[in-house]
DNA sequence: CTAGTATTGTGAAGTATTTCACAAGTAAAT
DNA sequence: ATTTACTTGTGAAATACTTCACAATACTAG
């Protein structure tokens, strides 16, 4: 199995995309599937699938396909979804307490265990069987409840004021919601989520054809 | 200014991100902007910048930089930014409810004008002062209020139900916020942003590093 | 056992995107 | 007027990503 090798950021996106197709296919009860199949499904080609799965090993047989359900589990290891992961939720606003109820990431092997914002409104209060905590127990609860990831979804005015207490938190990974560029250190994966961009680009598409 | 080429997804997403540092220099009063300022607060490189923005002409002055006001007007005209969007919410559960009720778009310039439901209990209710229309009624209002860009926050289960009435509609362009591969004429333009495979890539990369 | 059809895995080729590197333009200092 | 410091715009080079194309393998049918 080929490691260390730098794996593009699409052909992750892709796995997560082939890793759905390919639950559908076991629940559909197939014992095979062709990289042309999946490939269909997801809307790339079957050379593109095979490449993206050769990064990580030879799962197929020649002139048989794959098996769905053994590729799920190769799938799910590659991307770290053999275990469940605990998220922290920082920021109850609209947008954060949508996610809290969400059930899209439990299933998914996500558990949304800690929950914080400033509001002395919110701090205390319960949401989704959890206590809210105040910003400044973060580094007390990562640790208490072994987090790893954080979901932000603080209104970006708040970002300087808490980015400090993120990055002294034991946190290893955020998932930023906000259209700030956070300032971490490379110890801390980043990954972002714009709404706004993404309706942006859609924007610049359909101008595109006058 | 050359139009027609065809422009990266990569290089559209950065104009947003440039826009919006932009529009800070704008705030805090700065006259000129350099390609490596933009760069080093946009995370890319100075050249990458450079070479972004001359995909659509040459909007600085060489020894000096850009002009961040006039930079503005040139990155808001490309995202076809200098005109408001209309916009339906197509789901009204606990992200549709959200995103209703986000400043956010609004203040980019997209207006939320209609929204749609199935249940029996949204439809006819009132959110956020508008009213919840019956999905069936989608083309009717799409003409009426001159809609052109869907979000779509529907359960996944629910979109083979609706998939038709959206491609009739009307509709230019939609963002989905369901893990399912829409099937629609490539005359309507689709965004796809996906929560969970956001965090499946951040469990890559943290899986990446024992 | 042979022919025919299907399908993977992967170097090699082809595209696309990013980075380099430098001529050309600007202004301030001397 | 010349030097110095800066900075853009852009071909060319380098790197990254996708597609091609085919040998290798598997199975079925006759």
């Amino acid at each position: 199995m080929p490691n260390k090798k730098k794996i593009a950021e699409s052909a992750i996106s892709r796995l997560s995309i082939y890793l759905r197709i390919l639950e559908d296919t076991v629940a559909a009860g197939e014992s095979t599937v062709s990289s042309q199949a999946m490939a269909s499904q997801s809307g790339t080609t079957a050379a593109q699938v095979r490449k993206d799965l050769s990064l990580f090993g030879s799962f197929g047989r020649r002139g048989l396909g794959y098996s769905p359900s053994d590729l799920v589990s190769r799938i799910r290891r590659i991307l770290g979804l053999h275990r469940r992961w605990k998220i922290a939720v920082i920021g109850l606003g609209r947008v954060g307490s949508a996610l809290v109820e969400h059930r899209g990431f439990f299933d998914r092997g996500f558990d949304i265990v800690a929950l914080f914002d400033t509001s002395e409104f919110k701090v205390g209060s319960n949401l989704h069987g959890l206590q809210v905590h105040h910003i400044d127990e973060i580094s007390r609860v990562v640790h208490d409840k072994k987090i790893e990831v954080a979901v932000l979804t603080v209104p970006v005015e708040a970002v300087p004021d808490i980015i400090d207490l993120i990055r002294d938190s034991g946190i290893k990974g955020v998932l930023n919601w906000t259209p700030a560029r956070l300032t971490l250190p490379d110890t801390i994966e980043v990954k972002n989520v714009n709404m706004v961009m993404e309706l942006e680009a859609l924007s610049f598409k359909l101008s595109q054809r006058e």
